[in-house]
DNA sequence: CTGATATGACTCATGAGTAAGTTACCACAG
DNA sequence: CTGTGGTAACTTACTCATGAGTCATATCAG
């Protein structure tokens, strides 16, 4: 029987760059599917394949490879909603693009909704670096849509803007969060239920600039 | 000096269902504030001015102590909104009542919110049945109002209904916390911005309702 | 032989939970 | 009114598990 007792250290095994990714793919999932807290640098480094020492001699720490998760998982979500705002649509159909763009953006991966919406990392240093400019980026597409809607109604209380924001903000995550917990319902049939639902609200929505590409 | 080393070890001290709510209370605080995962044992027994082991004296575990905060707080607000939905009140201003109540009640102690909130928390055992309790008693409500809104607009969809009462139970949420990040707003102000915040979207409101007791 | 990839086997801090003992009050016998 | 034992309230000083982070070492490509 093979007398090496360390399995396959020294391995020259695979570039740098390549594990690295690896190892961010596997952290995604795992930190996305149980929470910063409750997720080990072991279990990582066991869905990853390799050991634990190759994770702090690539990122670190246990936040550093966080935060570069959060980079991937934010930078995801945030150029899927840049995307969505530049093609110019306005009013409810905005919201309802924006939140059909999201739920695509999510089916290959959906766990890395939860890692942006992690309550149990520690905000601080990189972490809170990565995450402040996550939200600062999302931040005015919402807020610019809520304005709107405000505007139109004739009130301009700067906190009433504040609050209906945060309602917004909730509501988008309610439906993201509803359509994660619902499995085997397509980003096209959440969009079609999206639609209902606002139309419940706010009446029939012009939905012509959802059909074009 | 005195020799005595364990300052005041055996002091007959107070009775135990009074220690027992010094104890809950300075725990309801540490984990609405802190969280159930990053507030130890030790923080609250320096918080209640007294030590460790009396705590797993009184309530077994951790995760006893905290079944019993989220007892407490889960009763008084549930117990609120059946207050407030036994008022008769219906649409949209039971909805702005149930608010207020909500603001009202949480304004002598805005912790218990968070606690309630907390997803730090296993949800195992003792826990997992206070809080699915919980959940059980105020799912009625908000589900029967949503219902009724899906009912008018005639959408008889089961899973529509259930994504809009996801909304509807985001939307509440949004507004509670948007005024507990905005200390100095009293109840009533709060209130009246979610009126006007209701009329925004939803247009005039009858708040006949809402003047008389 | 140098440097990159990789690991087994540690250290160390933290925080949950426990063992064993200390003191004050109270009921009751003498 | 004075001992004396029972018990409730309370503490110090531990144990023990877990998980972050480190060190010394191994293998192989060029």
């Amino acid at each position: 029987m093979a007398t090496s007792t360390r399995s396959n250290a020294g391995t020259k095994g695979v570039a740098r760059a390549v594990r690295e990714q690896q190892i961010v793919d596997a952290a995604c999932r795992a930190f996305g599917e149980s929470g910063f807290a409750a997720t080990s640098v072991a279990d990582i480094a066991e869905a990853a394949g390799i050991s634990k020492p190759l994770i702090y001699n690539y990122f670190g720490s246990k936040e550093g490879l966080y935060a570069v998760c959060l980079h991937h998982a934010a930078g995801t979500l945030t150029a899927e909603i840049e995307r969505t705002a530049a093609s110019g649509t306005v009013g409810l159909a905005r919201a309802i693009v924006t939140l059909d763009g999201m739920f695509r953006a999510l089916e290959p991966q959906p766990w890395i909704w939860r890692l942006v919406n992690d309550s149990t990392a520690a905000r601080e240093g990189a972490i809170d670096a990565e995450l402040a400019e996550y939200e600062r980026r999302i931040f005015t597409f919402g807020h610019d849509g809520v304005a709107e809607l405000m505007q139109l109604a004739g009130n301009d209380d700067a906190r009433d803007l504040s609050a209906m924001h945060a309602v917004w903000e909730h509501t988008f995550r309610a439906l993201v969060t509803w359509w994660l917990d619902h499995p085997g319902e397509t980003p096209e049939q959440m969009t079609q239920r999206c639609i209902r639902l606002f139309s419940t609200v706010f009446g029939e929505i012009d939905i012509s600039a959802l059909t074009a590409p």
